[in-house]
DNA sequence: CGTAACACGAGTAATTTACTAGGGTATGAG
DNA sequence: CTCATACCCTAGTAAATTACTCGTGTTACG
């Protein structure tokens, strides 16, 4: 039932272009320096967001990665999906899936079915402008330190992985 | 964002016990047997079952496992907590979690509380007995064959893996 | 033309998952 | 009383997945 941390620095990635929105092209150097983890790394997953549509790149220097739609016009959804490869929690559940094998226990599959449209309705009705409004806000209000887990929000906080 | 197996069998091999619930014992190559998977794997998905308070066992001849309280007195999120270790799509929005790592990115974490808000209302809310009453009502009426998967659906299915 | 930056494929290390094996202990029936 | 049935427990292992790294190529601005 876990998220992938594929998903989560993806995820990531994708709230720090959008903070930046409509103000060019970011590089990978800044977007992984931002997160503390490598470009190369990085560079896989936003090339599965390219695939998907949801980023487009400039090459050659003071090129970049940015979004292709607003904010506010792309779901949550849309994102996981790609970095996620589905956000379906059983197999048989999933949009493509042609049925079950023994490990999809037909008595379990309307509670599945109920699971995933309630999971799949917060994905898809909050968008990555939800986010970025919620980064804000939280950054504003607690001096860029998160009142959750103690640790900076602030957009440049580099190496402070586990 | 996957269900593991073990989620699957397990909670498959509960729903074997509710429908057999107040009739005593049921064995382990019988409920290993109605799933077509070995005894060895299941039993350790019933020790934690049991480790939980979820089965209790009758030892020597004639024993087996039973449910310790009523099919509509459990609720599948107790289930799988035990099954699959927690329910959590990330560890920081976990019961017991003191804070964020870096992956846990802030800017996501109101996203995150309210998919695990609305996985957990589910999983809460449904109850064995449910399951059970889906499964028998679906053997019924689809003449004991799945209406989505097509296969079998009758207690008995034995080794039709993937 | 050189440097900054994306593009791509392959390979690897670590972790998790999904099992298997085998010996031990309790207990009811004959 | 003993034997077959059935739970109890630990350890090990094979496969799959995840989380990366590396190297080489391509594009394009200055």
């Amino acid at each position: 039932m876990k998220l992938s941390t594929r998903s989560k620095y993806g995820l990531k990635a994708v709230v720090d272009l959008a903070i930046r929105y409509g103000s060019g092209p970011v590089s990978l150097p800044t977007l992984a320096g931002e997160q503390g983890i490598s470009e190369g790394y990085l560079e896989q997953l936003l090339r599965e967001l390219k695939k998907g549509g949801v980023v487009d790149t400039v090459r050659g220097a003071q090129g970049g990665y940015e979004l292709v739609c607003a904010p506010s016009e792309l779901s949550v959804q849309r994102v996981l999906s790609l970095l996620e490869g589905s956000t379906a929690v059983v197999d048989c559940v999933d949009i493509d899936s042609r049925g079950c094998t023994s490990a999809c226990t037909c008595s379990a599959r309307p509670l599945f079915l109920k699971l995933q449209s309630r999971i799949n309705d917060v994905l898809e009705q909050t968008t990555i402008q939800e986010l970025v409004d919620d980064y804000t806000e939280q950054k504003k209000r607690y001096d860029r330190t998160c009142s959750v887990c103690g640790q900076s929000v602030s957009p440049v906080p580099a190496k402070n992985r586990e």
